[in-house]
DNA sequence: AGGGTATCGTAGCAGTCACTATGGAAACCA
DNA sequence: TGGTTTCCATAGTGACTGCTACGATACCCT
């Protein structure tokens, strides 16, 4: 399926190539530390480039968020059993956050707190860090209701310390730590878990 | 003991109590997001008065950092068999960084992601969360050497992870939930600790 | 009283911020 | 070919950034 041509000069560049060069300013530098001008060298394009096609730096970053959480966004994975998917979870977190860049989750750590101009920027990143949180929730009152966990069990406990978990990662792997330092923490969390194994089997 | 009077026309505030308000500018709104201008209207002071006494800005958020750490800053009791320790650390940060400001901890989530002209503040915050994982950690080599844990116990693993849940829980802070939402964390680390607890009672 | 010293308030520094006005250029359709 | 549309590049905009020169003022010590 063809794009419709449209009346007009064509574009020189490729919005989406812009895009990706601009959120990995804004992974590095965050919000605030990624300035226009340190978009445009990185995007090699000029300001009116940039706002024509994006608006303003603002909706820029909500695109470059979006584009994250498609490219290297993830969560629970529906098709294994609740503590499998944890263990998963985690070692997926320590192992993106630790690669490639290593710059740790750009939504986790990636703007938190900011002047009053950033206000917009910041509430985006805090939405997508509440819907995070609820998607593990959710997935969590779905174990209850399939006996993965007991009745009993403090789901909202549950999904708000393995959010913290990832969230916690980020930030060690935004100070330098690497895969195998992370990786303790999953083994941590996994022997943690192992004590509850007959639970999570258990109907 | 009085401090020795000198020459020169005396201050006509008190740098403390500026360096104080100046904090909770830095805590609210970061680095980055606490301009000088907003440091000034805060303290009620003016440019010069700062800058002679504080130097710069930088210097400031570095003298605001060391504040927050003597004011606001703890960690493990060391008074406290291990795990009770651990739970009354994250007891004791659930309280601290919702209560109050409710803005978590300036220090595991005050500075991230910056542009370069911010490396030296970040530099500061990083160091002091390094050595907060480093306090961790040693309390539990200690706890290993005093049978309090065993010896094939994970002491990179648990230090990391418990550095990993109190960020995370100075984000979750941030983005405004409460005690009793963290509390949730806390119960669910004391269930899953629990499991452990003949471990950590044996010798 | 007068020198030494460190503060005061006013005013403003150069540089960067996000953003845009403007006129020409390159595509479309008629 | 003329009209329309959308882009291009150049060159800025005012507002704000962290920071400081400057002359006056208020304390100490001799």
């Amino acid at each position: 399926m063809e794009t419709m041509r449209k009346a007009g000069r064509p574009r020189t560049f490729d919005p989406d190539e812009a895009l990706h060069r601009a959120l990995m300013v804004f992974w590095e530098r965050g919000y605030e530390g990624a300035s226009m001008t340190a978009l445009q060298e990185a995007t090699g394009l000029t300001a009116p480039q940039l706002y024509r096609a994006f608006e303003s730096k603002e909706r820029l970053f909500e695109r470059a968020v979006r584009l994250y959480q498609d490219e290297y966004g993830f969560g629970l994975r529906p098709d294994l059993p609740l503590t499998e998917a944890v263990i998963e979870y985690l070692d997926r977190a320590a192992r993106e956050y630790t690669t490639e860049p290593g710059l740790g989750c750009l939504v986790s750590t990636g703007l938190l707190a900011t002047g009053q101009d950033a206000e917009a920027a910041a509430a985006t990143c805090r939405a997508e860090r509440d819907q995070a949180l609820t998607g593990l929730r959710q997935r969590m009152t779905e174990a209850v209701t399939k006996g993965e966990l007991p009745e009993t069990a403090d789901v909202a406990g549950l999904s708000r310390t393995v959010g913290a978990l990832i969230q916690g990662m980020s930030v060690q792997a935004r100070d330098g730590a690497g895969y195998e330092d992370l990786a303790h923490i999953v083994t941590a969390v996994r022997t943690l878990l192992a004590a509850f194994g007959p639970v999570s089997e258990a109907r």
